[in-house]
DNA sequence: CGATTAATCGTCAGTTTGACGAATAGTTGA
DNA sequence: TCAACTATTCGTCAAACTGACGATTAATCG
């Protein structure tokens, strides 16, 4: 095939999940130049038989230890390639997105010993190696608007969560507030979306809730929608 | 990098256009093995020292003759690289998703004598090389559902066009048809998504249809939707 | 010129929405 | 113990939106 073999191919990995009410993103310490001590996307080689699904599953696991069966969420996000973006060689990366329930700290004593989950509005703000910021903003714009009209955001709740639960993983990853009961309506209206368990929550303040479980359903009809959002999005 | 660079990195067209009111799609004719003979998406290699979206832009322009400026649209699709997919070697393919006006036929002469014009529909039964066909349906649930929510659909549309236009756009697209009235107070409400010409068709049968040009809107709000489209999707 | 065609405007009942009141069922603190 | 507090859940209501479909308008066709 010519000259035309002289590129690396990588994935690059956006996690999200949710602690403290708050949406953090997975985060490597870069231990070599480029980049060295700066913070990073997690991420590495895809291996010459390997698919590219499964190399961003295998590096979610070595970062995290979560693998299939643990109700996470991966999909593909897009692909970055601008000459330039590794400076030792070309480099052409495929990002993945994950979503996960909130877990311990990543997996030391693996791969990943410098991994470590920070909160995503920290992060923003410029502080990734190579073009992981543009790559983070892509992961975040692709979060927000699958919670809109996918069942998503259970994969941010543990096996049995509350509407309020829910609907903090909503105000989490848009950064808005919502009105409880027009969202309790919503999701309890949404078929497929929630089940009932018949149990309730023990402690807490409050009234104690009902606890649901994820339904079958992955579209959401109608969507749940950001308030002004998407809307009035003009431009030229 | 070591043992990593021997993966060759393309990139590949699903181009859409309407037709004689139907969905038609960009092939083209392999001349070489593997595949010779047989249809597929028209696609290259990376050169070295070009972005991804350049190179999609490149042989865009070298298959049709479209470039910026044409009002077309391009947008990443998805990465493609399960080992195999090409019988020589590792090849990971960037697909590109292009929308364009009607055209003349396929500019020959350049690189793309044998590229031609197919209705989608005869096409997506198996008909592609490699693993183009996956490649296709992918691009198509992305332009059905883009419909939905973005102003896409007037670029399938020529300067000037009727709202009759855009929802043959809509139908040949989603493969369904549109209630006229309800579809034209919709677009006409839709903030941006059209402005008026002042100018009516002349010809054709029926009452002169008022002419529009593209708004300025990229999103729709509310969408525009597909009556039972994704709604009922069930799964798990 | 009447039939036909297509564009545009209207009507109407059913659904969904956001805003917000009210009842419920617990915990907390004096 | 009980009033204050908190959070969940259920209701209400007007406004907006939807799909179905009738009616009018303005052209071409035979």
């Amino acid at each position: 095939m010519g000259p035309f073999s002289s590129i690396a191919v990588t994935v690059d990995l956006v996690v999200f999940t949710i602690r403290t009410e708050r949406l953090h993103v997975l985060t490597v310490t870069r231990g070599v130049e480029p980049f060295e001590g700066r913070l990073a996307l997690p991420g590495g080689f895809v291996l010459p038989e390997e698919d590219l699904d499964q190399a961003a599953g295998r590096e979610l696991a070595e970062e995290t230890g979560l693998g299939r069966g643990d109700g996470l969420h991966l999909e593909q996000l897009a692909t970055y390639g601008t000459p330039g973006r590794d400076p030792r060689q070309r480099v052409v990366t495929v990002a993945y997105l994950a979503l996960a329930a909130a877990l311990g700290d990543p997996t030391a004593g693996t791969d990943a010993a410098e991994a470590q989950w920070l909160p995503v509005e920290d992060v923003l703000v410029g502080g990734l190696a190579f073009d992981h910021d543009r790559i983070l903003d892509d992961g975040l714009d692709r979060a927000r608007a699958k919670l809109e009209y996918t069942t998503l955001a259970t994969t941010f709740c543990p096996p049995t969560f509350t509407v309020a639960d829910l609907r903090q993983v909503y105000e989490a990853v848009w950064g808005v507030s919502i009105d409880p009961r027009n969202f309790h309506r919503k999701v309890v209206a949404s078929e497929g979306f929630v089940e009932e368990t018949g149990e309730r929550t023990a402690e807490g303040r409050g009234r104690p809730a009902m606890l649901f479980r994820a339904g079958p359903a992955t579209a959401l009809h109608p969507p749940i929608v950001r308030q002004g959002s998407v809307a009035r999005e003009l431009g030229g």
